[in-house]
DNA sequence: GTTCCGCATGAATCGATAG
DNA sequence: ACTATCGATTCATGCGGAA
């Protein structure tokens, strides 16, 4: 099976425009959030946050086949001591599009951002918000089944060394107590919460979300040789570990740096590169090139 | 000190109404959630949740103290195969009261029921969303302070030099300065996430949440002394904590069985009744009535 | 080979000060 | 008044080198 991935450099809602209708299985992506990334990415201010991001989300809907799965990563900010409410407006006015919010997961960061505040605490959580096109969809739920063997450790394991600890010192909060009702079964289905760790120690990119979350999601709504979209591509950790799972994957990147930076780390067998047009005078058709 | 506990039967919004202005420091609460089913016990239909639950948070920030603060235990149902939006609406909408929207708290339900379904996990989170009247507002984070990580044994025989430099070089956030601040710490302040298991053993009453769940909030926004309300009941769950803490507390039930059960639960001492007229034919003074 | 231990760093937030 | 910038505060994790 030949795997490709696509990347396309430029404005999001541009790009996403020059992909045909439900030819993605599923989007994973981590959008710029409200005024965060400023040096980078400009920052969109909460209160326009919503206007800018529906017509990309109107593109995404486009793009997604009908059994797709949107999964956004996704978290609001405090602002004046507030929590920001772009991320309900936004859930809200996706509706009225047609998408359909089918869950909310959520990503605990084990080891989230230090910091004290009068008022509040770490804020160790991000949501995934899952959007489908119609309530039938693709998912392989055996593809993230937990071994039942190692559930006990595994189980203790999402809950880390500190965790544990702390579970310890309440009084009867009895962890253990359900395990035997797993003994006679051989693979377990996880939740709707993942425990993962931010990844903080990779020195050559410093991706948003640990690698742990695109490939569970992927593995999840998608199989071999189907197709996965970032549209908010940065640093590439989705389009690495779809292909790697041997998914087709199409990111999209404003930021020429990045950009060139996922193309020269992909793997040069699999890699279609989609440039813009101003760049190398080539129409559509014959800038998809294939690197061999 | 004398704790008191006023437990009042009838409708929750009525009832709030003879609570005078600014008297309650935490309003925790689990309300029924929106059902599609008619006659059940809080069958609301969603569609008319927010309608329906408006009028009572406008009591609720009326009797709430404004260093108070109101904590809000919900979770939307799946209808239909989609989530429902209820929640989000009203937080929306509670924000146009006045209320701000201070912080999301996520019970991570470590517990959660086995169940298998075609396009869905088992749902093992449920949001505790933090209102409160002002910026400024009574909070004692130390009261919920947990044991630290293991790492924090070994960091401090090191007091590396990278420590002090990386303050001094101002690389974005800091850790350096103040190491010696937290030589001999081992305790960490907690996250914004809550790990605690549900309670399945209990045979009298089915609590919505286990007993831990209303414990944290009362040791962090509330001292002894203070008021505690609970406007929809149930099993008294919340009532009989802030009791066990040392704090007074206001439930109403509006169903009988329930509101008998507490009544005859709680500790007579510490009982104070507040029943409806109608049933008595007393003042409201005259039907404040101490058992001792 | 394990285990241990040092270490960089991460979608942060608040309050004060400056333009 | 209103926005922009800056300093102060705080954990947990996984990697890699050492024991």
């Amino acid at each position: 099976m030949e795997i490709k991935t696509d990347l396309f450099l430029g404005d999001c809602e541009n790009e996403l425009k020059k992909l045909s209708d439900n030819c993605v299985d599923l989007i994973f992506t981590s959008p710029p959030y409200a005024d965060q990334r400023k040096n980078t990415y400009g920052g969109i201010h909460p209160n326009k946050y919503v206007d800018w991001f529906l017509p990309i989300t109107e593109q995404l809907f486009r793009v997604l086949k009908p059994t797709g799965t949107f999964v956004l990563n996704i978290k609001e900010r405090v602002v004046n001591g507030e929590r920001s409410t772009y991320v309900l407006e936004l859930t809200l006015e996706m509706r009225k599009q047609g998408w359909l919010w089918t869950e909310e997961f959520i990503w605990h960061k084990k080891n989230c951002y230090p910091g004290k505040w009068p008022n509040r605490f770490r804020d160790a959580w991000e949501r995934l918000l899952q959007f489908n096109k119609d309530k039938k969809f693709a998912m392989y739920q055996e593809a993230v089944m937990v071994p039942m063997g190692d559930w006990a450790k595994t189980r203790l394991k999402s809950l880390s060394e500190t965790d544990k600890t702390r579970d310890e010192s309440k009084v009867g909060s009895g962890f253990g107590k359900n395990i035997s009702n797993w003994l006679d079964r051989d693979m377990a289905y996880p939740t709707n919460v993942l425990h993962l760790a931010t990844e903080c120690n990779n020195k050559n990119h410093s991706a948003a979300f640990p690698e742990g979350l695109p490939e569970w999601f992927i593995k999840l709504f998608t199989k071999e040789g189907d197709t996965v979209l970032d549209p908010f591509m940065g640093s590439g950790t989705t389009n690495f570990v779809a292909n790697r799972m041997k998914r087709n994957s199409i990111g999209i990147e404003i930021i020429p740096e990045y950009y060139e930076m996922v193309k020269n780390e992909v793997h040069p067998v699999e890699l279609y590169l989609l440039e813009p047009k101003t760049k190398y005078e080539k129409t559509q058709s014959e800038r998809r090139i294939a690197i061999r």
